[in-house]
DNA sequence: AATGAATGTGCACGCGCGTGCAAGCAATGC
DNA sequence: GCATTGCTTGCACGCGCGTGCACATTCATT
């Protein structure tokens, strides 16, 4: 009565010495129970009497059993993974909302398959291959611009998308946006406020769509008072070392500008550098800078940089939230907008 | 001849409208062949005509069929999955390490899956069944210190165990180290030789083993030369706002220390800028600093950081190499030490 | 023409799990 | 005493896949 069938009947492949995860089976055999009550057991609001649920919950410990959430994912039809994709994770702004996304997603009982992008938009379509592969229950693409026709395969195939400033509007995912062009024109306000006139914008060659929202949304804002800003573009990403080029290129030659949109914190730091240190300008007195994104490292006692606070938090919970939901088939694709702040610090002169 | 089962009379599961995800026996009936040879040409290696091959892989095109790797890692008890573990994604070294690890582990034919630990050690035990439940191959951990009974019963319950940086040499799973008492010897070292008297050491009231490593070894080397250098703890973690507190401390009193080693890249930044920026210091002439990691920052205008670089895309390459290996059972469980190399910039008199 | 080898294909099974269905059993109502 | 109800439990099936085995087919060889 107390422990009957103890040495286990299960199957022939014990020996496996690596991975050898123990499966329901065996421990029915061990609690003497069928398999069936096993499964209940580890099934919320399953029927099963408690005295068996203790002899299962005893087992499974002593043999230090877990449920395959593969398996299980195999016949629910649901893996309760969601693949997040991102190509420069070191960007701290990427990390920033990578490491709150995870966190909110394991939260929600989901787990996250983070899929590096290497570097062109063909291994795109490989990565997000790689999601279905692994039937996720939904990918958030972060970085990279999959082609029209890449997203349309996607979504035929049945994965479930999102895109987080990705995109134009007119394709199926859902798509989660932020107003970089009403933020552009609330950094040209300050500017102009701040009594500044010549203005630049740095950006880079490869933009993607938020940075050229920010830098046509800043450069449209200007023409609109009548101020045609320089452009600076440097390089393929906004590194701090691009950042710093670009610098270096705005104020070596005559008209030096009073005041400089970059379209990210960490291309701004770079410029703020270059100014400082390559050229001896004051910030703000000399120079205003203002960046993009509110990392961690523009609040620095170096930088103390102006910029824009992406509502991260929001913008994760959003897009746990469309995981939870789901995605109804024939409903429209939602799209969500958030609003950046602007964070004063002292680099911009006021 | 040419297409025969035209309609597929695959299942009645057919009307999900989310996540449709095609299988092979919905392919196999359009193209008019058996699951198995869907299944074959999707296997590297096994054995099928051309023709069929050509037929399934139109097909499989067609529907948008991609293999479920879940099933697949069912019956090959091999998910590709592999877990890692991180408790502060945001912070520069995790989030290089980790990006350099996922796109390691990517080109390998796995997959990574970023566990966050929230806070404290408890939820270690559930990150760790979590990565169990996904039949993880592997599992990395980057942060965080599971206590000797969970590794233990991890590797009992026939998980593979990869630890970074962590828990002392005498349990049972592989290890990654770094010679971080190496790396602070050649500190002192460097320090003494700059004519450095009045050292100090930067550290966090919580530490990890590297982090202990790194101080403990500061300490014994600087008393090996007949110097009892300050320590400052401050605040559970390694930020740039706890680096500045523990600069004012340092800065406040009297014996105002001529160098100090931060434990970690970021603090040494909240130190450096305390310095200068709250106390006026110059660096290197007033205070040398010295940190730890080589983050992007460290190379920044504004800082200008000495510090220890680790190796980290060898130490990637050892843990996929490790992955890749499998885990033979009765074999000693490895483990590798890496020597972190002292990159020279000016914030250290030489 | 007959035989052997070689190649390709389908069948059926198992991987570990959830669950509908029916059978078992105890408790309750008449 | 019997019928009814409610709760457990085991059986059997399917989820999507890889693969051993047997069979069909083709081709070269004797």
């Amino acid at each position: 009565m107390t422990d009957l069938g103890r040495d286990a009947p299960a199957s022939r492949t014990v020996d496996r010495g690596a991975s050898a995860y123990v499966s329901a089976r065996e421990v029915a055999a061990r609690a003497g129970v069928s398999r069936s009550a096993v499964s209940r057991t580890f099934t919320p609001g399953a029927s099963v009497a408690e005295d068996t649920r203790r002899r299962v919950l005893v087992a499974a410990e002593e043999l230090g059993y877990h449920v395959n959430k593969l398996a299980r994912g195999l016949s629910l039809q649901q893996s309760g993974i969601v693949c997040v994709v991102v190509s420069d994770i070191m960007s701290p702004q990427m990390s920033r909302l990578l490491g709150i996304l995870t966190r909110r997603l394991q939260q929600a009982g989901r787990v996250a398959m983070v899929l590096s992008l290497s570097g062109p938009d063909d291994d795109a379509r490989l990565v997000l291959q790689r999601a279905a592969q692994y039937r996720a229950e939904a990918t958030i693409v972060l970085s990279g611009t999959p082609s029209r026709s890449i997203v349309r395969s996607c979504l035929e195939s049945g994965q479930r998308l999102i895109l987080i400033s990705r995109d134009d509007p007119e394709t199926g995912p859902d798509r989660i946006r932020l107003d970089n062009a009403g933020a552009a024109r609330a950094a040209l306000l300050a500017f102009v406020r701040g009594g500044c006139r010549h203005l630049a914008v740095v950006t880079t060659e490869k933009q993607t769509l938020s940075l050229a929202e920010r830098s046509a949304g800043f450069i449209e804002a200007a023409r609109a008072v009548g101020i045609e800003p320089r452009i600076v573009s440097r390089g393929v990403s906004t590194s701090y070392e691009n950042g710093r080029l670009a610098g270096t290129e705005l104020f070596t030659g005559e008209r030096r500008p009073d005041a400089v949109f970059c379209v990210n914190d960490v291309t701004a730091l770079g410029v703020l550098d270059a100014a400082r240190h390559d050229f001896g300008l004051r910030v703000p007195e000399d120079l205003s800078v203002m960046g993009f994104d509110n990392i961690p490292e523009a609040d620095w006692l170096s930088y103390r940089l102006t910029t824009f606070d992406q509502p991260v938090e929001d913008i994760a919970a959003a897009v746990v939230q469309l995981v939870e939901e789901g995605r109804d088939p024939g409903g429209d694709p939602v799209s969500l907008s958030f609003t950046p702040t602007l964070v004063w610090r002292s680099s911009v002169r006021c």
